[in-house]
Parts: C-alpha cells; structure tokens; sequence
DNA sequence: CCCGGAGCTTTGTTGAACAAAGTTTCCCTT
DNA sequence: AAGGGAAACTTTGTTCAACAAAGCTCCGGG
C-alpha cells in the first residue's frame, strides 16, 4: 500500500511542485524571470515558494548582475533532485495503482 | 508545456489524493471503516473530505444498517472517475518532464 | 433500558497561499 | 550627477483550508 504520509508537503503545493518541475525539466538553471513567465504567479508569490525550497534545501540560487540587467538563477540542489526523485516514485505507485 | 493551472485542486490535496486513489483502486466500495484503517485520519477530518468530494460530485455512497453494526459505502462516481483520470494524466506529464 | 460503536457535525486553532503594494539595488540614459 | 526603470525581494493583510478534539445522533445488541 502507498504510504501517502511521505509525500513531500514541501513539494506537493502545486506553486511549488510546478516550481521543481521545471528546475528538473532542464540542467541550465532558470531566472527569476523565465520562471515568472512560465508560471502565472505574482513575484511575492513565487519569491515565497523559491525561498521556501531554499529553505528546504531544495534549491540553490546566485544572483548576477554583470551582464546588462542584473538577473537571478535558480537550479536545483543535489538533495532536491533526490527529494523530487522520491516525490515522482510516489506519483508513479498512485498511477499504476488508479489504473 | 504542462499546464498546472489545470491541476484540480479539490482532487490534489494529499488527504483527498489518498481518498481517491483507494477508491480508484478497486471496484468494489470501501466503507468508512476502511478508509479510516487505510489512511491514518481522524474522523472529522476524514469525513469532511470525503463531503468535500461528495459535494464536488466525485464520489456517491450509501448507507446501510441492515446486517450488525450500520456502516456507510463509498464508490467513485463517473464524473469522480473522469476528474481522477485527468488528474492521472497531468502527473505522467510531470513524471515524463522531470526524467 | 442503557451501552457502545459508527457516522457525522461543530468548534477552534493553526498555518499556508496569494495579492498588492512598497522597498532596495543597480544599470542605463541624458 | 541625477533620474528613470526594471529586477528582485520584503512586508502586510486577507482569506481559506486542514486538522484535532469533542460532542451529538442513530441504531443494534445485551
């Protein structure tokens, strides 16, 4: 039987789940503002949702500020990936079990 | 790209998730009995989101006192059926996009 | 006629999402 | 040098939902 109770609170909130996926989906990392754009989320909103996972752990950032406007990356970290591994394994059994 | 935005909320709530993926699961009802067993929740909260997806048209039960104690049968509903399996679709988006 | 369990309601607390607006920093233009 | 503007971040406040705990109701059995 699944164990629901390990799924990742962290992660399961749809803003920030949205979040992990596209960090996972590529290896650049992704900036403040490709994030924004992809995601219909204010900035309070998702500057919450990435200090959240920052806080976890789960991702690691660095603000640049060289090259024309300054910009801030994001990437996931190596326990992220992990956490995020664990969190698809779980929607893998509810998917073979609902169908 | 995935479209979060479509992921049905009242369905994605771990609690609600856990519900739906039991009753997804098997063809036969559980009772009330059992999915309190299965999943690890009190009553009142048990039973309030098991309203919230009643009111949501996802699942019918019915309650019996014919033989011994009285117990009430859950089932999911064909629109429950359908929500559930567009909720299935988008998480095998999120597991094709971040493997 | 109580006793107890099943199902359900009620109440209250806690915490998180989200929006909106304000703040800071820094580049670029004039 | 001064001001404009965009990016990133903070703050504030509202709103809503999860959850626990306790109480209520119904009903069958002893």
């Amino acid at each position: 039987m699944i164990d629901f109770s390990k799924l990742d609170k962290t992660i399961h909130e749809k803003g920030r789940l949205s979040i992990m996926t596209l960090l996972a989906s590529r290896v650049e990392p992704w900036s403040f503002q490709d994030l924004k754009g992809e995601l219909e989320m204010s900035d309070g909103n998702l500057i919450t949702h990435l200090r959240t996972l920052g806080t976890a752990g789960y991702l690691d950032s660095e603000k640049f500020t060289g090259d024309g406007r300054p910009q801030t990356l994001y990437w996931l970290s190596a326990p992220g990936r992990k956490a995020f591994e664990d969190y698809l394994a779980i929607l893998e059994q509810i998917l073979n079990m609902g169908r």
